[in-house]
DNA sequence: CAAACACTTAAGTAAGTACTTGACTGTGGT
DNA sequence: ACCACAGTCAAGTACTTACTTAAGTGTTTG
C-alpha cells in the first residue's frame, strides 16, 4: 500500500499515451493477444510489447503466456486508483466553490443575522 | 472539441509527476502563486515556474499576473475530462464482469429457458 | 532612489521515452 | 521434420523531460 506515489506516476505515465490508451479500450471489451492489440497501430510488434510492458508495470494489465501466445487483460484496480485521485482534488474544489457560491448569494442576497 | 487525444495525453503527462500533483493538491486549496506552490519542492523556482508552464499548457491551471507575483488556480475542466475518460473505460469492464457473472451464476444455478 | 522580491529567459545536461531493425526462441499445424 | 507464427531480446537513435545555473526584467518597499 506504500508506494503509492510511484503507482500514481506510472499509470498516469501509462495513460499518458494514445496508442497504449487504444489497448486499454480495447481491452475493456475482453482480453487480447498482443498480436490483437498491434492491429489498429502502426508500428512493430516490438513497439507494442514494450507498451504492454509499461502497462504490466503498473499494473493496469496482467498478462499470461499460452502456448505461443501472450494474452493480455484488464487490471481495474490500478486504474481506479489514478481515477481516485482525481475524484478526491474534485471534492476539494467543489466544496471551495459551492463554499465561494453560498458567499457570492449571500452577498447578492443579505439575510438576517439570526 | 476535437484534439481531446493531444489534450489526454497532456493532461495524463501532466499528472504524472509527484511535484505537479502536489501543485494541483495545493491549488484544490485555493489560488497560490508561484512561491507558494514552490514552497513545499526541494527544486529551484525556475523549475517550478516550468511545471506550471506544462499544467497550463494542458489547461489544468490558468493562471494571471498581478502586479509582481504571478497568481496560479485550478480549472478543473481538463481534469474533469481525464477523470471521464477512465470513468468510460470502466463502464466497460464492468458491464463485461457484470455478465460474466450472470454467466456464472446460470453455470451455478442454472434455470430453465423460457 | 536603492535594494529586495517575484519571477523570467536562455542555455546546458543527464536521464528517460518511443520507437526501429535484426537476430533469436519456443509452439503449432501439415 | 519443417516452416510459419507469436513473441522475445539487444542495441541503436531521435526526441523529450526534468532539472540546473546564471543573467536579466519589471514591482514593490524602506
Amino acid at each position: 500500500m506504500l508506494n503509492q506515489t510511484i503507482d500514481l506516476d506510472r499509470t498516469f505515465q501509462a495513460l499518458a499515451d494514445k496508442s497504449r490508451r487504444t489497448m486499454v479500450e480495447r481491452l475493456t471489451l475482453g482480453p487480447a493477444s498482443v498480436t490483437e492489440l498491434a492491429e489498429p497501430l502502426a508500428m512493430s510488434l516490438a513497439a507494442v510489447v514494450q507498451h504492454v510492458q509499461v502497462l504490466e508495470a503498473c499494473g493496469v494489465v496482467k498478462t499470461e503466456k499460452v502456448g505461443r501466445t501472450r494474452m493480455c487483460r484488464i487490471e481495474p484496480a490500478a486504474m481506479t486508483a489514478a481515477e481516485q485521485w482525481i475524484t478526491d482534488r474534485r471534492r476539494g474544489w467543489e466544496g471551495r466553490l459551492d463554499r465561494l457560491g453560498d458567499v457570492l448569494n449571500e452577498v447578492a442576497t443579505p439575510e438576517e443575522k439570526p
